[in-house]
DNA sequence: ATGGGGATTCCTATCATGGGAAGGTCAAGG
DNA sequence: CCTTGACCTTCCCATGATAGGAATCCCCAT
């Protein structure tokens, strides 16, 4: 198949395959006379990897390390989970760091009387009047 | 005073302090004969301010929205509550996507024996074998 | 007057993604 | 046979916030 459909059935757009091929996530895709990449059953199955790992928030370079275990058939457990719980550990960590954040913001306008006062303890706030 | 020394009583770089500058976050600052710029009172309560609104997730533009409404000693509060508040929804927002790729990415993670045996349950659900 | 730290501007990189231009390929239909 | 239009190719540029580095210049203390 081509890239245009290789991208509807896997919802990774044909731009990026061809970043990722660029950037070595992916191997050269076989070529047609007139040019054009050549997908197949494999090809879509990677791709499909590639996007369920986007998903959960790995980075390209992590989802490098994911595909050759993946492509390791003899790889150790270990290693996977070793790395997905690393990646567990940044996400929950990212969370939080948003969380807190949200948290101290909402704290400011609670006491923010939101009206066509100009008093405003959010600006006073970020301004360092206070906290 | 410097950049250098603006810099270290903000918590804002050198580098970035000229950024927002040229990206008009901060007007043009004034210059010294020798050409380095010069800053007072004011430009450092407004690098404070746009590093505590950085510390809470703010983006530039929205920072630059917040600082024209500080300057501005006549706006309503209710305007300015509205746009942290509506900050807070896309922050919370943010940290429920980053939990809920960490809770999906620990249930496949706790499935996986994470042994030396090669089977994975976490390289099967980002193969699509399950989920 | 010299050394060194700080300043200036300008270019480059990161990360993942997308927009768009200029041109080649292919199938359908007049 | 030739056109049309959808698809493909490569290449360049942009985003947003931040940092690294080069070349050059300024200022102050020894």
């Amino acid at each position: 198949m081509r890239i245009g459909e290789a991208a509807g059935a896997t919802g990774v757009s044909a731009k990026m395959i061809r970043h990722y091929e660029a950037v070595g996530l992916l191997p050269a895709a076989a070529r047609r006379d007139s040019g054009y990449r050549d997908y197949g059953e494999a090809d879509v199955h990677a791709l499909r990897f590639i996007r369920r790992a986007r998903d959960l928030g790995f980075s390209l370079s992590e989802i490098a390390g994911l595909l050759a275990l993946w492509r390791d058939k003899a790889r150790a457990s270990a290693e996977v989970k070793r790395l997905a719980l690393a990646h567990v550990e940044a996400l929950e960590e990212k969370a939080r760091d948003l969380s807190a954040m949200a948290s101290t913001l909402r704290h400011l306008a609670a006491h923010c009387h939101g009206d066509a006062r100009p008093d405003c303890p959010i600006l006073e706030g970020l301004a360092g009047e206070r906290g």
